[in-house]
DNA sequence: TTTACTGCAAACCGTTTGCAGTTCC
DNA sequence: GGAACTGCAAACGGTTTGCAGTAAA
């Protein structure tokens, strides 16, 4: 089990304000791909005068130290995602914009040869495409 | 050999404007991967007058219609891409943001079983990421 | 002639920033 | 005490929209 954002930011020298400590809150658990504004309003129900300057500030923080991803796989704002610890790609219905965690495939993709024009290659990132349970079954949650 | 854009649109029911001619024009060739304002820019050298707002509702349309994908695979803002003849990813620079088309390895990834979710899998983004070769060089082309 | 595309400017959304005040260590 | 975090509000970049005018078929 991986030990959560909290604790990780608990043995680290982080200046810890009760801001700062309910946004590391809110991605308790991983599994959690939220916007800015979504962190916001979770954050403002344990501590109302929280702003959105400081969201921001916070996320961005996080996400320098390494503690959060940027996840960018659907148009829309962009998700932060706490699973920093394993690799893995996502899977995301095309409807209702709901994103999962898939863990990284035995075989993950490698580049053709002849197509690196000279590149060095250092990462894949892989998302897949789909409908979830409900919106193929039809019911529009859109 | 992929007949191009501007080909392929006389033959489908599109009103043509010489403001929607130059956006089609601009396209000319594969392994573009223009930003709206860079299409706007090259749009201008040919029809100065023409503006963004057009600019923005023909690029829409064109996506639309799918004869342009939309690629967003590095921040900033979106690049459309007239290559949709053939599935394809996308190569890219973390540095300077340059971005090559790659065709389809042979055997693209699947997700592994157990991990699906009860999703109906429909497609495959795959996205390498590493330098190209004159950021590599240190040529700092950022 | 009619439908629908164009340009302008203002609105929009998500995000960043400058700054004065406050808090954590 | 001092560095650095906070909130506010304004600015920002990219994109969309309402509307009056114009042009393609």
């Amino acid at each position: 089990m991986e030990t959560d954002l909290l604790s990780r930011l608990r043995t680290l020298n982080w200046r810890l304000s009760p801001q700062r400590r309910v946004v590391a809150e809110v991605f308790a658990g991983d599994h959690v791909h939220l916007t800015a504004e979504e962190v916001h309003d979770l954050a403002r129900d344990r501590l109302p005068e929280i702003s959105r300057a400081t969201v921001y500030n916070t996320l961005n923080e996080l996400v320098a130290m390494g503690e959060l991803l940027e996840v960018d796989v659907v148009d829309g704002p962009k998700r932060y995602d706490p699973n920093v610890g394993a690799e893995h790609d996502h899977l995301v219905c095309d409807k209702c914009h709901a994103i999962r965690d898939v863990p990284r495939s035995e075989r993950p993709p490698t580049i053709p040869h002849g197509a690196r024009a000279g590149y060095r290659v250092t990462t894949v990132e892989v998302t897949y495409h789909g409908l979830c349970p409900a919106c193929a079954a039809g019911h529009s949650e859109s």
